[in-house]
DNA sequence: CTTTACCTCAGTGAATTCCCTGAGAGCCTT
DNA sequence: AAGGCTCTCAGGGAATTCACTGAGGTAAAG
């Protein structure tokens, strides 16, 4: 039987390390290459083609959602594992669209990774508990609410907006970024905030933390 | 020769499992104990008695620091070395003044690390080149500008006013929580912008990622 | 006992944000 | 061509924040 063969994309070394030996003390699969970056991870996919992409989606340069959707243009037959360190559900939407098998957290155990990692080699998808929760409650309310649910999607500019906001920028310092005015940038703000369902700064701040936009300080 | 005990607190299990099977390739080291969270970390640290706690600085229930301070309290012959996700200079003062006998960051290679533990359970005191280039220049400054650092300490209060503002806290909502009023809110918010040369919310924003205020969602 | 630091609160005027409304231009789909 | 979505901008009043000043009470340090 071959080994799977496993890219991992983390930017923490001793995990890094850890991960590789743990995953090359199975037999059925070794870890082909390691890369600390979203953009070596879309590059190293691309180069080697591994099974499985093993990503940490808080990485430096490039997000993981980011990294994942340029290996899944180039390579759609690459799997990609998503690996974050926060529960992050409100992410999870975003890294599925882009086309991630599976999501799982760190604070996982060691042998439910190598599950999960099976799990996405053969095709199927994995995610852990809470993410499996969120996505069937979701699954849920699309079908009673109809498209209530993709009425909720941020626009980019929204979006861009919103990060801002979180970032502690003022409307000002934001129009003055985007170059737009400020009206145009309370109109994204106030708009953005309706389809979360946020009530001030603190609830932004919440989401944006399980977004990741502020997780990671590069 | 006695192999060196160590303890682990980190909450992230891949990450734990990881350094758990490293370490304990190590001739001259063993892994004694895990742990998940602040507080099994300071009970399991003085019933095991370790050389040295290896202390994630950011975990639920009680935060690295608090819990490196209960350690001390009660057993300080036992060592420890704080690990941290990010790059929190600001952080590290804290890490210093409870105890904390090193300051290594996750993205350390793995060789280092266990340079580092060795250090500290030789009694030295381990710090990356960061964190050393941080306390190096803080005890410059203070040479050279006396007390006038110290100035710059925020108090608890400030610090806790500032906190909330970072965390997207209006004045208002950040009064009610403290049970103040709005004024002196403003007046803790305003003080310790000053101190700490913060222009605007972004920058304190900045500063509680830098500070890890807002990098862990428990 | 005096000094110092900390926490508390307030006045004031300017600046900014909030929250509602309405609306024109560009682009894509039907 | 018509409709829908996105991005852009604006008016206006209420609410909030900003940036300055001053000041009383308490607790620790000298």
């Amino acid at each position: 039987m071959r080994k799977l063969r496993i890219l991992l994309a983390e930017d923490h070394l001793v995990m890094r390390e850890g991960l590789k030996r743990l995953i090359n003390d199975q037999s059925n699969m070794e870890v082909v290459g390691e890369v600390a970056d979203g953009v070596s991870a879309w590059q190293q996919a691309c180069l080697l083609k591994p099974d499985v992409v093993l990503m940490d989606v808080s990485m430096p340069q490039m997000s993981g959602a980011e990294a994942i959707q340029k290996i899944k243009e180039v390579c759609p037959e690459i799997k990609v594992l998503a690996l974050t360190a926060q529960r992050a559900t409100v992410y999870l939407d975003q890294l599925l669209k882009v086309g991630a098998s599976g999501y799982i957290l760190k604070q996982v155990a060691f042998s439910e990774l190598i599950e999960a990692i099976c799990a996405v080699a053969a095709g199927r998808q994995y995610f852990d508990q809470a993410a499996q929760h969120h996505i069937v409650s979701k699954y849920v309310k699309r079908q009673t609410k109809k498209g209530d649910e993709e009425g909720k999607a941020l626009t980019r500019r929204e979006e861009e907006v919103l990060r801002l906001v979180a970032l502690g920028f003022s409307n000002k310092e934001i129009a003055a970024k985007l170059e737009i005015s400020v009206r145009t940038v309370e109109t994204h703000k106030i708009n953005s905030m309706k389809k979360l369902d946020l009530k001030n700064r603190a609830d932004v701040v919440d989401y944006a933390l399980s977004c990741g936009w502020l997780g990671t300080v590069p």
